[in-house]
RNA sequence: GUGGGUAUAGCUCAGCUGGUUAGAGCGCCAGGUUGUGGCCCUGGAGGCCACGGGUUCGAUCCCCGUUACUCACCCCA
């Protein structure tokens, strides 16, 4: 029979990964708490056409990469490939414009797209995601820059390189347009192919071309950042004041465009090296024409998705110290079998006190259990001896100091217990 | 969707221009006498050498195909 094998583009996080996630989690709970931010669990799966009005059918993501079905009732069913468009959903159908603005809220979990894989990218992968949903102010574009920010000052990661752009909106883009498709028309014969079927659907996504004959084009080509309008302008021109009283630094990159089509303003990514061609562990923007799109009412909002798989590779990558998980503080061992009932009961009352407590299984020889008991990194081991057997005793060693005493099951269950909350 | 690379033990990999019982390190298990881990020593388990065909007296090795994995393009987290 053919070996099961995981689907391609999804993977195990095996535990001796687990600690790296750990780390990345609490410091994105802590975050959430610190910037005022509330958490937000949505339905792995939406309607297929809140994604297709939400993320756009130009983009490559609804094009090419969702995982769709149909369910059993005919209905047309979509794993969320991004997390923005469910989170406006959910703000419209439970009346969160209602609340107190900005609305702020952050999600966690599973996020799917088809591409073939490579490394740091995946089929099924996992986001963090951060909105904060019906404000215009650009200190909020700077709040949301600045909790990227301190997410990765927290995780402390090194070079790191932050980049940002302004790609207007629907007053001042269609213009800038425009311009674009005349400057790449006029060179329409030295496009590449893609370039070429970009230029009437997506012109923005032929800045992005790495090819060496587009490349000179886009380096040429006007910049969005010279055709905004007096709001977008202005919008941009506070947002980097914000940043440079605070020291943040960044990189204007006028050939940030992003891949959905919400966007609108402010749009930043943030790249990390080491961990491959996909060095992007963050990327977001203002997306004030969503709710519209979605059919509520105007509702500007600003966000940013962390990928935590590419941040435990950069965890890993840069070998940043991160706390151990799963040491036990007790491994029960017994030098004889029929110390076994006894040695059962002492690993259920010091787990009854909150004790991390491990047993030696099997009836294997002491010395057995105790290179188990090293193996799994136990802090001491009880060991129930020839002598203890039927005392209520145990012979208790310190495994770093390699030293024991006898104590008495009450004192070693009181030594090591543990409050629990 | 388009390219390149790689498939040998649980993991990381050797295996000379094809030659008979397929190797190492790590890991796992068990021992090194009288109740005790880490270091050291000894032993053991574990491989249809990815799969299918071809060339050959003979293929882990050469050729073709399939599949999988992987890196990159595209795009993104």
């Amino acid at each position: 029979m053919k070996k099961f094998q995981s689907p391609k583009g999804t993977r195990d996080v095996l535990p001796a990964e687990q600690k790296y996630w750990r780390q990345v989690e609490q410091v994105l709970d802590s975050l959430a708490r610190i910037f005022g931010y509330e958490r937000l669990d949505l339905p792995v799966f939406e309607s297929t056409a809140l994604f297709q009005r939400g993320v756009g059918t130009g983009t490559d993501i609804v094009e090419k990469e969702m995982y769709t079905f149909t369910d059993k009732g005919g209905d047309s069913m979509t794993l969320r490939p991004e997390f923005t468009a469910g989170v406006i959903r959910a703000y419209l159908e439970n009346g969160m414009a209602s609340r107190p603005k900005p609305v702020k809220l952050w999600s966690y979990g599973p996020i799917f797209r088809y591409e073939r894989p490579q490394a740091g990218r995946y089929r099924q992968f996992t986001q963090f995601n951060i909105e904060a949903i019906g404000e215009m102010d650009p200190a909020l574009d700077f709040e949301i820059m600045s909790a990227a920010w301190q997410l990765f000052s927290d995780l402390k990661f090194r070079n790191l390189c932050f980049q940002i752009n302004s790609i207007g909106c629907p007053a001042c883009r269609p213009g800038y347009m425009e311009q674009l498709k005349a400057h790449f028309r006029s060179h329409e014969k030295d496009l590449c192919g893609d370039c070429r079927n970009r230029l009437e659907k997506n012109p923005l996504r032929l800045l992005d071309c790495k090819k060496e004959t587009c490349k000179p084009l886009a380096d040429r080509a006007p910049r969005a950042a010279d055709f905004l309008c007096k709001e977008c302008a202005d919008h941009f021109e506070t947002l980097k004041r914000y940043l440079d009283s605070m020291a943040m630094p960044y990189t204007v990159n006028p050939r940030l465009v992003r891949g959905l089509d919400y966007y609108t303003k402010t749009v930043f990514e943030v790249w990390a090296e080491g961990i491959g061609a996909q060095n992007a562990v963050c990327g977001g923007g203002r997306y004030d024409g969503l709710a519209e799109i979605l059919g509520g009412p105007p509702t500007p909002g600003i966000g940013f998705a962390a990928g935590i798989e590419r941040l435990v590779m950069t965890l890993m990558h840069q070998q940043i110290p991160v706390p151990e998980t799963g040491r036990p503080d007790v491994y029960v061992a017994c030098q004889d079998p029929k110390a076994m009932p006894e040695a059962v009961r002492l690993a259920t009352l010091l787990r009854q006190a909150g004790t991390p407590a491990v047993l030696g299984f099997g009836g294997r020889s002491l010395k057995a259990q105790l290179r188990e008991a090293d193996n799994r990194g136990a802090r001491f081991t009880a060991i129930i001896g020839e002598e203890e057997l039927g005392k209520q005793a145990v012979q208790v060693r310190d495994m770093t100091k390699a030293v024991q005493e006898q104590l008495s099951w009450t004192d070693l269950i009181t030594r090591f217990r543990r409050p629990r909350d």
